[in-house]
RNA sequence: GGCCCGUUCGUCUAGCGGUUAGGACGCCAGAUUUUCAUUCUGGUAGCAGGGGUUCGAUUCCCCUACGGGCUACCA
């Protein structure tokens, strides 16, 4: 086979956005490439006109760009195998199927889609399965039952036809998976004949895909375990276009399966549970649904190359955190999982709360100065950055920010009906009118400062802390959540503070 | 239905003939935090079933069950 430089490709087509199955054969292929110093490239199967989604190949670059997964060669970049874009690569592909056809290893079909549309339905009433192929091709409207006048006399007449492969007979197709080993497939039992190139003047994925393959000079194909069972179509392909010495090996990828139920994961798996399925923000152009992204959800791009590495491939050590240049180090094959896995959107929370928690708290200000804008909240970055210093451990997501700060910007619009059930008592508002003297007297408003006045006057009271403390922090964010009482304090302003007391102690009396 | 792939705690996984079957997420409990969250400590829970092979099987082989994929002029 190749001992030439590794290259590998991510092929998607672009019938809709790719989704994070799609994003992790991406992540593969790329770390498998850097981990040889190969080269990692786009190429765009586009060969089906009838599934086109405008703004879909744009959505596979972006996703791309935004997960760091760049490639050295594809659409908009160039390279020295292009064009990229199967539908640009047109012309190639003819050539190739009238080869296989000359030489035997295929041959030119009439019959309609009707037509074997109703061998199959008939098949099916008497419980078999209709297979173009083996057994049946003989029968069939094709240059195999055909004389070679009549055939010449249908594609003259401007005919439609299609190419299919002639899937030998009895052969045992025997091939080393990089990841699931040996398997082998009877070419009797399992291979049907696939159309190669169609009457649209398009080839099909099968024979765009081995020949540009090998025009690119692919050396490890590495994709979905969905493509297994074409595999040993490929392996022939590349032996009847005299491909062999050169062709890739090939590596199948377990499938991500859904975090509950049967199947594999899928578009809308995400809505019903609330995670995103895809890397950015979806609209269909079509439909008009729109789609969760993890960008737009608050997840950061290397939290989910982490995820998405860790689902289906170990290191075989006990380390979970993993940045992409790391993963290049020792990235793998034989360390890919065979099963697929169901994926687990509380773990992919975690693995963002990690990357949320690395961040400092002036990357994190910069990040929330968007939110509290669209917020209609004016700060300074002064304060804004000792709130988030504050909060920052007790969020997961730069969208929590908000939900665990927004008392510091603006003063509860309510109060917690089941902790001022719990906490107010009938003299706590005469307790904390006298509260806000004590404050009003402290003279450098800073947390400790508050703290000791506070203490010297409980204690002179004989109050108990827990009394005072609790209805205090519900005056002043609404609930029983936040840091530090006094720190609130401090950030709040003495003013604020204060008149924050007596609205509540207003506002909860009348309750 | 046919073909192919797979099966270790609820989930992601380590294990490559002899281990008290390890880790992580989640969950539960305790400790800290005069709140909540964080953090820390501990706990819970697993080799699908049945046959072989072997002195010995989670590990190797076979069968069954279950799961997954494919079975288009879609990729």
């Amino acid at each position: 086979m190749n001992n030439s430089k590794v290259r590998v490709r991510f092929a998607p087509s672009p019938t809709g956005p790719l989704h994070m199955g799609g994003v992790r054969t991406a992540l593969f292929n790329y770390l498998f490439a850097k981990k040889l110093g190969g080269e990692f490239i786009l190429r765009i199967e586009d060969t089906d006109q009838t599934r086109f989604v405008p703004g879909a190949e744009e959505y596979i670059i972006e996703s791309l760009n935004w997960c760091g997964l760049n490639p050295v060669e594809g659409p908009g970049i160039g390279g020295e195998f292009g064009p990229y874009r199967q539908s640009e690569r047109k012309e190639i592909y003819k050539k190739y199927a009238d080869q296989l056809v000359e030489s035997g290893w295929a041959y030119i079909a009439f019959d309609t889609p009707e037509e074997i549309e109703n061998l199959r339905k008939k098949a099916e009433s008497n419980k078999e399965t209709f297979s173009y192929g083996i057994g049946t091709r003989e029968n069939l409207n094709n240059s195999l039952k055909l004389s070679s006048k009549e055939v010449q006399q249908k594609t003259e007449a401007g005919e439609n036809y299609v190419i299919r492969f002639k899937m030998p007979e009895d052969l045992d197709v025997t091939e080393e998976d990089l990841i699931r080993g040996q398997v082998t497939f009877n070419t009797t039992k399992s291979l049907d004949d696939k159309v190669l190139f169609k009457s649209d003047g398009m080839p099909t994925y099968h024979l765009a895909n081995v020949v540009d393959d090998h025009l690119m000079k692919i050396t490890h194909v590495i994709r979905g375990e969905e493509w297994l069972p074409s595999m040993p179509l490929h392996v022939l392909l590349y032996r009847a276009l005299g491909w062999e010495e050169t062709r890739p090996r090939f590596a199948h990828l377990p499938l991500i399966l859904k975090p509950v139920g049967k199947g594999k994961l899928s578009k809308r798996d995400g809505d019903k549970m609330g995670f995103p399925v895809f890397p950015l923000k979806w609209n269909d152009p079509e439909t008009g649904e729109s789609f969760h992204g993890y960008r737009e959800d608050g997840y950061f791009p290397e939290a989910f190359i982490n995820l998405l590495a860790l689902l289906g491939w170990n290191p075989g050590t006990e380390q979970e955190f993993f940045s992409v240049d790391e993963l290049s180090e020792i990235f793998s094959l034989e360390r890919v999982v065979k099963s697929g896995s169901r994926f687990d959107p509380e773990k992919a929370k975690w693995f963002n709360k990690h990357y949320f928690q690395q961040k400092s708290v002036e990357d994190l200000t910069q990040l929330f100065k968007p939110i509290l804008k669209e917020k209609g909240v004016v700060a300074t970055d002064e304060k804004i950055q000792k709130v988030v210093a504050e909060i920052k451990e007790r969020c997961e997501f730069v969208n929590d920010l908000w939900d665990q700060s927004s008392y510091f910007f603006e003063s509860p619009k309510e109060y917690d009906a089941q902790t001022v059930k719990k906490r107010w008592k009938e003299d706590t508002g005469a307790q904390l009118d006298e509260i806000t003297t004590v404050f009003d007297s402290v003279s450098t408003w800073k947390a400790d400062s508050i703290k000791e006045s506070f203490s010297a006057f409980m204690n002179e009271k004989g109050w108990g802390f827990g009394a005072i403390m609790n209805p205090l922090r519900l005056c002043l964010v609404g609930g029983n959540m936040g840091p530090d009482l006094f720190l609130i304090c401090e950030i709040l302003g003495k003013e604020e503070t204060i008149s924050r007391i007596k609205t509540a102690i207003e506002k909860i009396a009348k309750l």
